[in-house]
RNA sequence: GGUCCCGUAGCUCAGUUGGAUAGAGCAUCUGCCUUCUAAGCAGACGGUCACAGGUUCGAGUCCUGUCGGGAUCACCA
């Protein structure tokens, strides 16, 4: 039973009937009929007013009488100013609740038989994870839970880049200052110890230009090369990457660890992946406090080489050209792009090179049509000279490649600043919101006869879900103020408000339970509350809400359906009692109805990883 | 400068793909717990949907231009 298609496939035989002219019914508009009309779905009928010489209102009638001797379903209806309101016999709604309540996979979809990848989270070896990644894998690990959702067969990658001058900073920081320290020995969180070093190296190397700025050799470099009217701090200000490359001694010495690194010098590797190692110890951790996991993972230091074969290919083909230097370009002007290249004059791959190999290399893997790739907007172009390349190289996904680009986050103060120290850390910010939780949680003590592991375990859902709701209500797309403050309100429009709507119906639940439920009488329940339809009606929207996130690779509308249906059950918890309710017949058909939101809340709230406590 | 994205209440955000009088939360103020969990409910206050044109029965939504903010335009990744 689908109740719109059928209003649609009904007033689509009825304008034909009545007005002689064919339309589709997905044609015919359907919206919900607002608040302060009678009615539950709204037809626009001024379309029509284009081949039917009448009055809209004229139309709304005659099209409504028919729906009402048409279709059993349309009890009444109305027309408002061009707008035809129809009204639902109460039995609709009834019955779709008699259907579906008990329905423990209602909005899943069943499988389609096609295997998308998500690529999401992919970050440096170098540094902890922060906010800016804590948005990535919520939107990655989200659209993937959409996705399994809405049937696709699902794989999880990231990519990793574990390789390149950054880590060889820390390596290097590390052999030099650290004495042998080890996270263990600390007491440090690995990657954070890693990190550590990361920064040890920055502050080290600024002393030293520093130090550099004030001798003979600065003070020429700056005569000769400055800008007019450019003073020495501006000047130096530009100059650091040249010094890094031309004068710094730490800098040579992590050039030389880099090479060292790619020659594979058997002690350089080594130290490398003792430092990856602890790197990948502390992702895990943080991963596992967010609930994100991977399939499988790709490092750079192993892709980095692939894509080659895919040029020669392409070359052979005519798709790409070759310069005279020998380097290798494929020519984007035809869908408005500029000339990229590929290869390098002496035949090393750029940074497309790789990607153009990996996603070879991930197709043969696992045989997917789809590949959605998160990863911020600022590399919208990149991506979309990537996507451009593989179709010209007609590989078999490339109509299924998908970049699902998410704006900067911010912070009240304005960007996120390494050299400032404004990074908002990954783990101290699940700490905090956790911390908030746990407060608020004591304050109301409603937990206090539970264990401390139960009390711990519920006060983590409940910190974890203020945080994760606050992030991905918003629209991926748009770049994001995050103001910690906020992120840990437990009221109004946040996770806990949709977890108490849960927690409020468990409650009743159990206590039903004990009362013995009666589950036949809800049929008796023939005049519905107009609170009780609301919910039903928004019930019932929920699988097709599915189809479009995931259509949409767009999290957000998940989180946004899950607050209307709280706020909704919110309010008619608040109005009408259940297990008190006028008649026996209405109880059983409010504690229906009740079990299926919670249920429906649940999956919707799973499906942006956010797990419902049975009590708060 | 070229291209792309964004601009909605003091703040943070929605707006079902062009439909009715633009909605939530936060903040401020006011009510509601001896009654199923008050992390709740109700009310008040708050808007030139950046601006100007255009398309049409109808525009926050589509088109053009202007202003403001961001990103990007490497043989870097």
């Amino acid at each position: 039973m689908d109740i719109i298609k059928n209003i649609q496939q009904a007033a689509a035989e009825g304008v034909t009937a009545l007005f002689g002219q064919a339309v589709q019914p997905q044609d015919i508009a359907l919206t919900p009929t607002r608040k302060e009309f009678a009615g539950d779905y709204t037809i626009v009928v001024f379309p029509f007013t284009k081949f039917v010489k009448k009055s809209p209102d004229a139309i709304g009638q005659e099209l409504g009488e028919y729906l009402k001797t048409h279709l059993p379903a349309v009890a009444d209806f109305n027309v408002v100013k061009g707008f035809l309101n129809i009204v639902l016999s109460d039995t609709v709604w009834s019955g779709f609740l008699e259907e579906h309540f008990a329905q423990a996979d209602y909005g899943r979809h069943a499988s389609n038989g096609e295997k998308v990848m998500v690529e999401y989270c992919s970050p440096n070896t170098n540094k902890p994870l922060h906010l800016g990644h804590v948005r990535n894998i919520l939107l990655g690990e989200s659209t993937a839970r959409i996705l399994e959702a809405a049937g696709y067969d699902v794989v999880r990658v990231q990519i990793i880049n574990d390789r390149g001058i950054a880590i060889c900073k820390s390596m290097l920081a590390w052999q030099k200052f650290s004495g042998g320290a080890t996270p263990e020995s600390t007491g440090i969180k690995s990657d954070h110890f890693v990190g550590d070093y990361y920064v040890e190296f920055e502050k080290r190397f600024r002393e030293e230009y520093a130090e550099w700025q004030q001798g003979e050799t600065a003070g020429s470099v700056y005569e000769a090369q400055k800008k007019e009217g450019q003073s020495p701090e501006q000047f130096f200000k530009d100059y650091k990457d040249k010094y890094f490359n031309e004068h710094s001694a730490l800098g040579r010495e992590a050039s030389e660890m880099l090479r060292s690194w790619e020659s594979g010098d058997p002690e350089t590797v080594a130290l490398w992946k003792k430092m990856n190692g602890w790197v990948y110890a502390g992702f895990e951790e943080t991963l596992a406090a967010i609930g994100a996991s991977f399939d499988k993972y790709y490092y750079e230091s192993e892709t980095y080489l692939l894509g080659k074969g895919m040029v020669e290919k392409g070359l052979a083909e005519g798709v790409f050209h070759k310069k005279d230097d020998g380097s290798v370009w494929v020519n984007l002007e035809d869908v408005g792009m500029d000339q990229k290249v590929l290869l390098r004059r002496d035949g090393t791959s750029v940074y497309i090179t790789q990607d153009l190999g990996t996603a070879r290399l991930r197709y043969d893997d696992f045989g997917i049509s789809r590949m959605a790739y998160v990863v911020a907007d600022e590399q919208n172009y990149h991506f979309q000279a990537l996507f451009e390349v593989l179709k010209k190289l007609q590989e078999p996904y490339s109509g299924g490649l998908y970049h699902l680009a998410y704006g900067m986050v911010n912070l009240p103060s304005g960007r996120m600043k390494s050299r400032e120290g404004t990074v908002v850390d990954a783990d101290d910010l699940m700490a905090e919101v956790i911390a908030e939780a746990r407060a608020g949680s004591q304050e109301r003590g409603a937990l206090a006869d539970l264990s401390p592991e139960e009390q711990e375990s519920i006060v983590r859902r409940i910190g974890l879900a203020a945080l994760k709701f606050h992030i991905i209500k918003v629209t991926p797309r748009k770049s994001m103020v995050f103001d910690p403050t906020e992120s840990v309100d437990l009221q109004g429009q946040t996770g806990p408000y949709i977890q108490n709507a849960y927690v409020r119906i468990r409650s009743v639940l159990r206590k039903a339970e004990e009362d013995g439920m009666g589950g036949s009488a809800s049929q008796e329940y023939a005049v519905l509350q107009e609170q009780e339809k609301e919910l039903i009606r928004s019930l019932y929207e929920f699988p097709d809400l599915v189809a479009r996130a995931a259509a949409e690779y767009d999290p957000s509308h998940i989180a946004g359906y899950a607050y209307n249906l709280a706020k909704a059950f919110h309010k008619f918890y608040h109005d009408h009692s259940i297990l008190r309710a006028e008649s026996e017949a209405a109880k059983a058909f409010r504690l229906k109805l009740s079990r299926m939101v919670a249920q429906v809340l649940q999956t919707a709230m799973g499906m942006i990883g956010i797990e419902m406590p049975e009590k708060m």
